[in-house]
DNA sequence: AAACATTTGCAACTTAGTTGCAGATTTGTT
DNA sequence: AACAAATCTGCAACTAAGTTGCAAATGTTT
């Protein structure tokens, strides 16, 4: 029941970017729904059916969803990049990212954001902020 | 009058450390020292004369520097990793990091810090936290 | 100065990400 | 349904960051 329901919701996303509803496009933002995480290029090739997407495909579809703000990229400390839904994200803060010492599993902090840091002193303007935690999960800790 | 003191506190820093005090460990350390900011190996190489080191040698360098705590890995939301010395850090949050979006230049804010991130709900422990900063530099604004 | 421990440079390799371009999809229109 | 215009896709070739093994060079201790 959940396969129907990711598909339209892809589509009425991309629809109200105005962006193409590519196979692409619908198959990778249903990865990125169904993960609620923040995959590498590698994990959404892998998780969209391996050899289904060319990787230089992977990575201009995401470009095309950043673009229209409809994904984030998240910061992993990896090599790689780490895209995501830009889900309970404000203007100036997307939520926190912890990410666990022990099991190296990333979880989205959607529930708490720290205050706006205030700028110190000469005429810093801050425009964003973003918060990453380190630390132990619930299943390690 | 600034050269012999860098030469110095590097050294010294070296010996507390109880580290080799090599040419490339001396110098990549004074670019730290001097720069003040997160540089990556490619700028530490210009920085340190250009042809002077090996980048292998570098990133070996900075391994050791990091293993002994001297200096911090930041994320730069560049593609290659940025190295700076460890300082005004505390055990749970190192100082937050500004770039400007408009110059794109880095800067360290060691005069102020967010409070820690409390931990939501369901038993994660954070032992540390990181902040980024985005918006305009003096220059910029 | 000798002996030992550690670091260095080189060459070769891996992996992430990018670019150009021709052919395939998507979409809106007839 | 078929067409044309706009856009996307895969391929191949490339750049750049970072890693590894190993022999030669350097740093430290005696
Ligand atoms: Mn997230
Ligand atoms: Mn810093
Ligand atoms: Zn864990
Ligand atoms: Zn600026």
């Amino acid at each position: 029941m959940a396969k129907p329901n990711l598909d339209m919701q892809a589509r009425t996303m991309l629809k109200a970017a105005a962006l193409y509803c590519t196979q692409g496009r619908v198959a990778i933002l249903k990865v990125l729904l169904k993960a609620g995480r923040p995959l590498s290029q590698d994990q959404i090739a892998r998780r969209s059916g391996p050899g289904r997407f060319d990787k230089v495909t992977i990575y201009r579809t995401l470009e095309s969803l950043l673009k229209v703000g409809l994904v984030h990229k998240a910061f992993m400390d990896k090599r790689a990049w780490h895209f995501e839904l830009a889900h309970n994200c404000t203007e100036s803060q997307c939520h926190p990212h912890f990410t666990c010492t022990s099991c190296g599993d990333t979880h989205c902090l959607t529930e708490i954001s720290l205050p706006m840091a205030k700028s110190p002193h000469k005429g810093f303007v801050i425009h964003r902020q973003q918060v990453r935690l380190e630390g132990l999960c619930p299943a390690c800790a």
